[in-house]
DNA sequence: GATACGTGGCA
DNA sequence: TTGCCAAGTAT
């Protein structure tokens, strides 16, 4: 292990006398992590998934890897990261690049403020390190959208740095090898995660081992149907020798969407569309390209919405044609449904006035709306125009 | 420390 | 269809 992470280790030291970790269940033994680590290697290595980033030591690579893979299964992050990489090879390029450049490698592939972060992270680290990357958890994690949890998979994966990584694969598998009672949310049982980590983590190949233990939660202990009949360390899990699996991890407390109509003009005029960008404060979508849109009041008639909210965004005066269909879709709570209504600027009507919530305004042809950077529903949306308005 | 952030796949 | 879930971080 590291003096570095030593130094900023926040784990408590382990406690013989007091009462800290009773509730939850004993570190591991010397020889069960040996037993643990030793099968879950061998397994790993006849059974990983090819992925890009598994055959490459580049601590840039893999950092960008690590950015994307948050939050989001790695299947789906495969092309945008062979894409992502191509345009830029290395941490100069990134640093180099626009932030419209690196937004528009990233549509599509949703939390958008990573790609913002991962690109000013990129400029200090040229700027601040000489293009060096830290072998220092510590600095890695002083650097924008890196956490505990990247710095270490960074480290441990490019450096074979003795670092260890807690996320949610490998927290569903310790949850259910220790039969841990508690929810995991629980900042006492992260705490136990992060030690049961540790104290597993083998000396030679950490990076093997990080990658074995999320492979196998995200291949053999599955949320829903996990495949104990297939895992490597079933005989060691305590909840498959208690025949319940299934009660662990115990389920987070049952979470409520939050349903929500929406609106959205797209305003003509001439042969033109009026989009809009997002403000790069904005919450969601920072920096992307969408047609106005925004909540129905209650008791409101869409047409009478179409009116209000292209007044209220852009400041225009339109009149609604008609509707051109809906668009479904989610963004973590919430369930957004968007009806999509075609409208006419009034000739008077010509200065466009945004609101906070948008930077910019452009008339466009609707040639040129492919090459603008859009959220998934936008993209949508942009389909529903093309299909039903040939130009 | 609770919340917010995107999107697609799966049952 | 609906709900759940995913290689977390910032505020």
């Amino acid at each position: 292990m590291s003096a570095g992470y030593q130094r900023h280790s926040k784990i408590p030291q382990r406690s013989s006398s007091t009462t800290e970790y009773v509730q939850f269940p004993d570190l591991p033994q010397r020889s069960f992590a040996r037993r643990f680590r030793s099968s879950l290697c061998r397994w790993f290595v006849r059974h990983a998934r090819d992925f890009p980033w598994r055959r490459t030591r580049d601590p840039y690579a893999i950092w960008v890897s690590e950015v994307m893979l948050q939050q989001t299964q790695a299947a789906t992050v495969v092309p945008y990261f062979v894409r992502f990489l191509r345009s830029f090879p290395d941490v100069q390029s990134l640093a180099r690049a626009s932030v419209e450049e690196v937004l528009h490698l990233w549509q599509g592939l949703g939390y958008y403020r990573r790609a913002l972060l991962l690109h000013n992270a990129a400029q200090q680290l040229v700027r601040d390190h000489s293009s060096q990357f830290p072998r220092d958890p510590a600095q890695w994690q002083e650097l924008p959208g890196i956490g505990r949890y990247t710095a270490h998979a960074i480290l441990s994966q490019a450096f074979d740095l003795r670092l260890p990584i807690i996320e949610a694969n490998s927290a569903r598998v310790y949850a259910r090898i220790f039969a841990c009672t508690r929810p995991l949310s629980d900042r006492n049982v992260q705490k136990w995660l992060w030690r049961v980590a540790e104290e597993l983590l083998p000396a030679r190949s950490p990076g093997l081992f990080n990658q074995a233990i999320m492979e196998l939660g995200a291949t053999i202990c599955l949320p829903r149907q996990p495949l104990c009949l297939r895992c490597p360390v079933a005989a060691m899990c305590l909840a498959h020798r208690l025949n319940r699996v299934r009660d662990f991890p115990v389920p987070p407390s049952l979470r409520h969407f939050r349903y929500v109509d929406e609106l959205v003009v797209l305003i003509r005029r001439g042969d033109r569309w009026l989009v809009l960008q997002r403000a790069s404060q904005a919450n969601r979508w920072p920096l992307l390209w969408e047609f106005p849109h925004a909540p129905t009041h209650p008791g409101e008639s869409s047409h009478q919405a179409a009116i209000r909210i292209a007044r209220e965004l852009t400041g225009l005066r339109v009149t609604p044609s008609h509707c051109l269909g809906a668009v479904r879709f989610a963004v973590t709570q919430f369930r957004f449904r968007m009806e999509a209504w075609l409208a006419i600027a009034d000739s008077s009507s010509t200065t466009v006035k945004l609101t906070p919530t948008h930077q910019s305004a452009r008339w466009c042809n609707s040639a040129l709306l492919p090459r603008f950077t859009w959220s998934s529903p936008q993209r949508k949306l942009l389909a529903l125009l093309n299909a039903t308005s040939p130009e």
